[in-house]
DNA sequence: GCTTGACCCTGTAGCCACTCCAGGGATTTT
DNA sequence: AAAATCCCTGGAGTGGCTACAGGGTCAAGC
């Protein structure tokens, strides 16, 4: 299989295929006379797993961990569980921060329903009154958003 | 006052100040005779404005423009409600997202209880499944997750 | 045989919003 | 005088791709 046929019979992208096994996530295929790449079933079954945890957002190197217990089934499973329950808690963590984010705006969205000049705006008049360290409505009442993509 | 002082009233990193004046966030400010920044009180209204729009998540190219709209304020405000509106559409399309993956890592998690070896653990197997294309405790019965990140 | 187009290769740079570091100079405190 | 703290610039690193530039390879059609 070449790397377009591989591309193809997962949707991944031909440049992210190649990303990955500079990234030593998918083991380097041989390579025709030509120097094209050749795959195996087993390099799809390997990609489409990857696919898989990064569609749950696990990061590429806990992606690698995993892997590891892919190759070695005698080992305790016992990591796997915390790499899922930590993958939760982020994902949890970040769902809070973008539950309060949402609130916020739709607060902020309602200081302003019809046309006006910027100088009546009541969302830039929030945002200003923020930068006077003044009570705003989207911040009012709930607790600080967390900056949850520094937790990735 | 010095960049210290200034990072000290706002919380905000000294690097990221630089960072902001070379994006052209914030106007460079003076230099004392040693060369040091001396910022003024506009200049920390204008970092607290940014940090406040940076907690809800607006990007900073979205940023700019709403300063740009701080500083003509007989402009039309319609913009602004566009901005404000895009940026909720996003934290929701997000919050959908991490929804979704949150039940998925529920149900994942739920597949493996007690310590065992990784041959038979159910969180690796369902993720091996999924690279066979089967159906999965995670992916079953929920809708596609959008890779989130792409739309920022 | 020659062109067209689709595919493949390597290597590098860009994205976002920072964050960190090296290697120096200035100032303040002990 | 020494040590600690502050400040400067410029560049590199983060994650997970994505997008080139500048080439080579191959099958189909004329």
């Amino acid at each position: 299989m070449r790397i377009g046929e591989l591309s193809k019979a997962t949707g991944v992208d031909v440049e992210t295929i190649r990303y990955y096994e500079k990234a030593q996530l998918l083991s380097a295929p041989t390579r025709s006379d030509n120097g094209y790449r050749t795959y195996t079933q087993a390099h799809l079954e390997r990609l489409a797993f990857i696919r898989h945890c990064r569609a749950l957002d696990i990061p590429l190197a806990d992606v690698q961990r995993l892997l590891s217990f892919v190759d070695s089934p005698q080992s305790d499973c016992g990591e796997i569980d915390l790499l899922i329950d930590a993958q939760l808690a982020k994902v949890r963590a970040r769902l809070a921060s973008m539950q309060a984010l949402e609130r916020q705006l739709v607060a902020l969205r309602g200081q302003c329903s019809a046309p006006h000049s910027a100088s009546e705006c009541g969302i830039l008049h929030e945002l200003v009154a923020a930068a006077h360290g003044e009570a705003c409505a989207c911040h009012r009442g709930t607790k600080e958003v967390q900056a949850w993509s520094k937790s990735g």
